[in-house]
DNA sequence: TTGTACGCGTTATCAC
DNA sequence: GTGATAACGCGTACAA
């Protein structure tokens, strides 16, 4: 550390260091000569606080903590820094930690948040969530909020996209745009992973229903590759077929391992965040951008809320509407460099 | 916090507090029946230290910050990542803190590590690097180790990719790929920044260095967009033009700007790490992917190194090789979901 | 092998 | 207004 704690500063001005301490903290009883005396010489000194003492001594660090898998997926990054700029604006820092989908690890970090790791966080847990690493928090009373993914049953804020709704949108422009091209969609592949979180579940969901709707049939086992490839007893009908999933990654996976679609030309995606695909395999490509900004002011808010007044209102999830629909090259990119 | 205190686990025990502080850090001069009775008590209770005082007691946290601009590019959180689990698996936690290319953030930043906030820390800093805020680092004793970008003139430990080299590799397969297509490379355009930090100034040599040696000219001037929007007053001849910036962003802004580019339509571009950028402006795109894990672990081993046998000898730059040219398409991409 | 006592650097609670 | 003094929870010489 520094090496200048607050009794060489005391020593220094010839005040004790219990008003060296008002002094510094602005406290309204100390006379202000004294405080710009004490002031000036912190500075002359180069005196800065030891914060480990000072979070022992407040029992609290101003410090948050924006648990994410990793840095790869615009989801996960995206907010972390937004919520970054939101806290430092007042007067909290937060740091991100990765768990890298690993329980494990997730285990040992949401361990070390509940003893003094820092004040609250933000948390996207790893999938399949089963809320079990979470009761530490709950426990010490820790407050977070769920972003994105969460586990059901706990009683903490939810924030995320309303993915039912956002699936949804995603399957009614694929169609509009088929229809106006004379080739109306023949099929839907259902590429999303329902079982593995609360989030695909509901892209499933909102998918699927949209095709209902349609009156267009959905092939594929339950939307996972693993039906998928197995070979499904449904051969979709001849004409376009629509694809959608999470990512390019999941979709591609899809698109090379169903045997019903070998050879197949007339193909249309639906995918989120990003595409990081072939450019040629798709006739379309749309992509649903989540709304990050607003998802992490959200949770920002929660949070902070929960920080000062005691832990809030398990209320339930806050629905975040996407920002759009576009193709992929016209995803924003944040400015860099 | 957790609530339970050692004093609690103490009392329940029946031992000393510091004989179960002992225990639980298995000190070989407990009895090992002792061990066992604390130790299974301690799970039963639910006993988990409080990081926050032991980090007072023992002078360090066992913490170690990744401090940069923001998480957008791959040079940037890729590492990141790769440093995590390396440390991870070294018993160290490692928190990744942005300072969003602000210096007033970035001073706040050094600040607060300087004051007890991690043990040590990889740095990439803003841009320009001006080595001021560093100061409290050095003063405090904190190790520290610049990544990518750095402040020339400081004692820390620099890793940084050998982008002479790199950029020389660049204009070599740009040129060769011309050359075989059978319309040489006809001029070059340095669209790097070499004022603004140390990458952008080795990036603009090595490519200017490479055209020398081709004996191909380079217009623009000194590499900068400013200079190259304002006309300059080389005209390049007739035939392809080979193009150099860090990103898609910049040479783009070149591209559009450069009044001499107007209408050209052999265009050849080169960048690094990745490509965001139109796919059908350049008939050639090359992207030289940095070695973010040799540069991640190489950044973590002198900073443990720092950390557990004290400041290691401020050596010259670790410059670490590409890991190779490729297309827009064939970058690599870490797993995600 | 276990217990005592003090230190880590601040903040908070009392007196004065 | 200011000054002692006790927390905060844990680690560790030193003593026993």
């Amino acid at each position: 550390m520094s090496g200048i704690r607050l009794s060489d500063l005391a020593a220094r001005v010839g005040f004790d260091i219990s008003t060296v301490s008002r002094a510094l903290r602005n406290d309204p009883r100390v006379r202000s000569d004294t405080r710009e005396r004490v002031m000036r010489e912190a500075e002359a000194m180069g005196y800065h606080p030891n914060l480990t003492a000072r979070a022992l001594a407040e029992g609290r660090s101003r410090t948050v903590w924006f648990i994410l898998p990793g840095l790869e997926r615009p989801i996960e990054r995206r907010p972390a820094s937004i919520a970054s700029r939101w806290f430092l604006e007042r007067g909290y820092d937060l740091l991100i930690v990765q768990h890298h989908g690993d329980p494990v690890v997730y285990a040992r970090v949401l361990e070390r948040l509940a003893n003094g790791g820092a004040d609250g966080a933000i948390l996207i847990p790893h999938s399949p969530p089963e809320g079990l690493a979470e009761g530490v928090l709950v426990e010490a009373g820790i407050p977070f909020v769920y972003l994105d993914r969460y586990a059901p049953g706990i009683g903490a804020p939810v924030v995320t996209t309303d993915n039912v709704m956002a699936a949804a949108a995603l399957f009614d422009a694929l169609a509009a745009a088929a229809e106006k091209s004379g080739k109306p969609v023949a099929a839907a592949v259902d590429a999303f992973f329902p079982e593995r979180n609360p989030v695909e579940a509901a892209r499933s969901k909102g998918w699927r229903e949209a095709a209902a709707r349609h009156g267009i049939p959905v092939v594929g086992k339950n939307g996972s590759p693993v039906g998928i490839s197995s070979g499904s007893p449904t051969v979709p009908p001849a004409g376009p077929i629509a694809l959608a999933g999470s990512n390019a990654r999941w979709l591609e996976r899809a698109r090379l391992s169903f045997d019903a679609l070998a050879g197949r030309k007339e193909l249309l995606a639906a995918v989120f965040d990003d595409w990081r695909g072939p450019r040629t395999a798709y006739e379309t490509i749309l992509v649903a951008v989540q709304d990050f900004r607003t998802m992490a002011v959200s949770a920002s808010e929660l949070l902070l809320n929960g920080l000062e007044n005691g832990a809030g209102a398990p209320e339930k999830p806050i629905l975040v509407p996407i920002s759009g629909l576009c193709g992929p090259d016209d995803v924003a990119r944040p400015d860099e460099l």
